[in-house]
Order: structure tokens, then sequence, then C-alpha cells
DNA sequence: ACTAGCACTACTATTCTACGAGTGCTAATT
DNA sequence: AATTAGCACTCGTAGAATAGTAGTGCTAGT
């Protein structure tokens, strides 16, 4: 258990390390606080000790832990009001009411990434939430022609697919009979009821039917798993920790990673969850702090990545805003 | 005018530099010329003062100038066949009878950015060529729809749109006079005429025609002009010249510049053209290497994207292949 | 016309120095 | 018992000195 003193002195290093990312030395703290910097050493030391600070050398200065800034998010942390500034440049996007909802997240969103330098990123509704609703083939010219699968989440995805020798009598035929029988199905689920329940109608129906179901199939086994939106990756350019190439190349990589993006949401707890490095499951020198959100039948979870060494107090309190703005 | 020697002298400089990016020395020459490296060292001296080379300091060996790369690409160059290896991987992905061409074009562009380590761009045909096909509508749920635009050479674009107190039967109507009156009107003339032949229309039989007419005109509007796919930007972080965060963020910023983009179909010349550094208009630091491309309706211009020191004869024999293959 | 030879230049890597910001510990003070 | 002043010590950074090397331009001789 921590002193009165040692959490001062704790919150202080901490919040002053993100200003400025300089290891912190005991004279600075021993300023802001009245007692010597020989009192702030030995407790520093003892904050050591007890894994919260770290050095980067023998005599330097000190520098938070993971577990330090977990302490810190837990327990040191004031609930911080979002800035009028701030307020007033998000208002502008959730006040246009022309746009859908999911075009205000990711706007909003882009503002967030302006404001505070982090990434951001929206998780959509997985496919196994979205049921299909309708499909629609559009012909283009000879043999070619688009299929959109639009979902009952207003999820819309479209494919150009060329198929030789096709009436488009067949085709219609067969987007008819998956309209009828299909729909309302999960998506993931579509591509197997096509095999078991139209495959073996328009295979005694309809000429070329193995060329034909194999398009439809494809359409469907590409439809993507899980809309994902990563807003201003390029934001970790101007994090000094991550000012080489190799660290750029490294969160790069990861933040297009959409299997990894996706463990953002494994937990479905409802609150803004704050995940430092290590735990982030993404990167060890990251920090994801996300939230879910629900409005009738969009959900979905925003997160904002960014390095360790983050603006808590203002990122926790802009993603509840945005939660509170989206959900009504 | 070169001599015959002076052009083997650069020819090797160019090759040997492009190889590994080092400054290159009379004496490594002198070896593959069968003359000693004084008589080189004189001969680069006359090619610098054509400024064909360049020194990084006073006593270093020689880079290639750009005008020393124009003058290589222009007559040095030797056509290259393309490697089996090459070759192979690019046909698997054109033999797919299955995709559409402009997925074929994607794919195959991915493919020859991770073979190269270089940028690649699709830019599709733009929007005054593109001519409206069809307009769809989808309702979600209350007051919320999508809807969808096709052209006639098949680029689709959704938007999810919201209206209140407008009935599903309004919004049909005035789709259906979009449908009869003004398809195939070219996409971006489609607002005005939207002003000028819809807006009077349903002002008189519409409630909330002032609504709906500002849905649909953003729709259009906001119809991307030109699809541009720049596949492989992150290659930029393994090439040596591009090795601090600086230049790797203004790289960035230039390739998710639409309209930079799009100068490099600016010349509407149908051969290869390679666009050296400042000529690329684009950064002085890269080399843009681009043709334009036609099949039936489907046209644009593919461009490979790398540094100035460039495996120009490999990219260009990529990209007559990529040509070659897409015509026909 | 070519080349051997040489003085010269500038980058690179290494070492040395001085400096400063920080530490831990001890002993004195409150 | 808690605090603090004082001090020796550590380590990173910055700058200067050094030596080595890969290259140059030039001159003079083949």
């Amino acid at each position: 258990m921590l002193t009165d003193r040692q959490c001062k002195i704790l919150k202080l290093i901490v919040e002053k390390y993100i200003k400025d990312p300089v290891p912190v030395g005991s004279k600075t703290i021993s300023k802001t606080l009245k007692c010597s910097s020989a009192t702030v050493r030995n407790e520093m030391m003892a904050l050591e000790e007890s894994g919260l600070l770290e050095k980067t050398h023998t005599s330097s200065g000190r520098v938070p832990s993971e577990e330090g800034y977990r302490y810190y998010v837990d327990h040191l942390m004031e609930p911080k009001k979002m800035s009028g500034e701030d307020m007033l440049k998000l208002q502008t996007v959730f006040h246009n009411q022309q746009l859908a909802l999911s075009d205000v997240i990711v706007k909003s969103l882009q503002v967030i990434s302006d404001m505070t330098n982090y990434t951001t990123v929206v998780l959509g509704s997985t496919s196994h939430e979205n049921l299909l609703k309708q499909i629609e083939v559009v012909p283009i010219d000879e043999g070619s022609m688009i299929v959109i699968v639009i979902t009952d989440r207003g999820h819309v995805e479209h494919k150009n697919i060329r198929l030789q020798d096709v009436s488009m009598d067949d085709v219609k035929k067969t987007v008819n009979l998956i309209n009828n029988l299909i729909v309302g199905t999960p998506i993931d689920e579509v591509s197997t009821k096509l095999e078991y329940e139209i495959k073996p109608i328009i295979g005694k129906y309809v000429k070329q039917h193995e060329q034909l179901y194999n398009a439809f199939y494809h359409v469907f086994s590409d439809f993507t798993n899980q809309e994902i939106n990563v807003v201003g990756k390029n934001k970790f350019l101007k994090q000094p920790e991550f000012s080489t190439v190799d660290k750029i190349q490294n969160v790069f990589n990861k933040l297009e990673n959409p299997e990894l993006l996706h463990k953002i949401e494994e937990d479905d707890d409802n609150n803004i969850k704050v995940y430092i490095g290590s735990e982030s499951k993404i990167d060890d020198d990251v920090t994801v702090i996300k939230t879910r959100f629900k409005n009738g039948n969009t959900e979905g979870t925003l997160a904002i990545i960014g390095p360790k060494r983050m603006e808590y107090d203002r990122v926790v309190s802009m993603l509840e805003y945005m939660k509170e703005n989206i959900e009504r």
C-alpha cells in the first residue's frame, strides 16, 4: 500500500513525463512538494521497489513502468472535464443531422485523432451479427456484372464478377432464389446455406450452375468479417517513442492486422477500459483506450491507440463524450 | 555528346548504385573496364561537368544525378526480359478467370509491390467519364436508408443517409425520377442536373422536398472523383533513402494527397513513361513509372513509385507485362 | 591518350575529456 | 523517527583529438 506522499509523487512523475518524455528527477518533484530532494529520492526508491517506477540507467531520473501507469489510471488520475475547445470541435460534427451515424463516428474520430495526435479505431459489428437483407445484381457489360450485398445493419459490399456463357436470366433466377430463401441469415452462414439450399436447386434448372454457384460463393466468403476503420495511423510518426523506422514499421504492421485489432473488443465490457502496454495484446509500447457503443442496431467499439505515455485523462473524457453522444 | 566509354561508365555507375546505395569510386569501375582508375576519374569528371554525375562531398565517389538517371533510362538501359520467377507469380493472378478486371489489377499490383518493395498505384477512370447507370435505395430502418450509385463502368458507391419525416413513397418517387431522367449523365454533372431537372418537379409533388433534394445532392457531390488505389505505401519504410521519420512523413503525406497523385496521369501518353525526381511532380526524391491501360470500357493508369534509385529495367518490363495482360 | 604516383580531402570510427543531472548513502538535524 | 544536507559516484551527452581509409584532382612520365 502506498502512502499519501508516494501517491502524490507518482502522480507528479506520471503527469510530468506525459507532458515531456524525459526521465523525472527528485529535484523537480521537490519543488512542487514541500520537502527536500533527498526525501523524494527515498520515496522514489520505495516506488521503484514496488515496481511502479523505472530507471533508464543507474543514475537517471525515474520513468513510470507499465504498473506505474496502471496505478495512475486506477487510483490517481482525476476525471477531467473536456476542454471547451475540444468539445466545440466535436460538436460541429455531431450536430450535422444529415450524416448517418456511422459517418458521424468516423468523422469525429478523425477530429479526435487530429486534436490528440493519437490513432483511432472503429470496429463495426461482426458479420455473425449482420443478417443478409438483400442482394442486387447490376449487369455492366457482356459477361460482367456487379453483385451488391446489403445487410440489415446497413453494411454494404459490392463485387465485380465475370461469368462466361451465363445468361442474365439465369443470374436473375439465382438472385431471386437467394433473396427468397437466404435473406435473414447471418452473413457468415450464408456460404454454407448457399451450398445446401441453393446449389441443389440451380443444379437442376440452370446451365453453367457450377460457375454461377462459385461466383456467389466467393462474393459471400470474401465479405469482410468486420468493418474496421483505422484513422490517423500516421500520427505515430509524431510520437517521440516511435522515432525510428523500425518501430514505425512494427506498429504499422500491427495496426494493419485485422485479427490483432479484433482483440480490442475481446472483452465485452461496456465501460471505458484502459489497456496499457502488454495488456493491450497489440504491442507492448502502446496503450489502447476503448469503449463499446450501441445505438439502435448500430453497435461496435471505439478505441484510441497511442504511446503508453498518453494523456489518459483527456482521452478518457473524450471517449466518454463520444459514447454519450453516439448513444442518443 | 558522350563518348562510348563515358556511356559505359555512366551505365556501370547507375547500375552499381541501384544495387547498393553507396557512392561509386573510380577503382570499382576500372575493374570491369579495362583501363586504369585514373582514366576513369578523368571520364567521371567529364560526366560530372555534363551534369550526369554528382559527388556527395569533395572526395567521395560519384552518384547519378537526376539527369544521369534520365540519360540512363533514355539511352543506356537495356530492355530486360522479365525473370521467370517474377512472371510466374503474376501469371497465377492473371489466370484467375473468376475475378473482374479491376480486382485482377489490384491483386497483381499487390504482388508487384511485394516483389519489388516499391509502392504501386492504380488510377481509375475519372468521374466525367463515368455515366450514371442506376441508383438504388434500400431502407434500413426508421428514417435511415442506403443509397447506392452505379456507373456504366462498374464503379459503385454507397452512402448511408438519414431523413426525418420523409415517406418511403416519396423517396421511391424521387429515385424513379432520377433513374428516368438523369441516367446516362456524366457523374460530375449529375448534381447540376439534379438541381435544374429534379428539384422543380419534386418541389411540387413531394413533401419535405428540400431535405430529400439535399440528401441526394450530397450523395452525388461526395462521389469520389476518381478511384485511387495506393498499394504498399509502407514499402517506403524499406528504402534506405527514406530512413528518417521526417522523410517518411513527407512522402506519406504526398501519397495520401489525391490531387498530387492525379498529376501522374496528366499527360495522356499511352506508352510507358518514366518521371524521375522533380519530373514526377510528386516529390523530388521519388521516381514514377506509369502507363495507361484500356480494356473495353475499363481504363486508367498504372504507376509504380519508388526512390530515384529504382530498378528501372525490371519495373519497366513488369509494367509492360501488366499492360499487355490487361489489354486482352 | 593513357596511367602511375602523390598530395590532399572529407567521412568514419574510436578515444578522451569535461560536464551535468541524477543517484544512493551517511551523518547530522529537527 | 522522519527529514535533510552533503558528498562520492554513475552514466549519458557533447565536443575535440586522433587515426584510418576511400576516394579525389593533378602532374609528370610512358
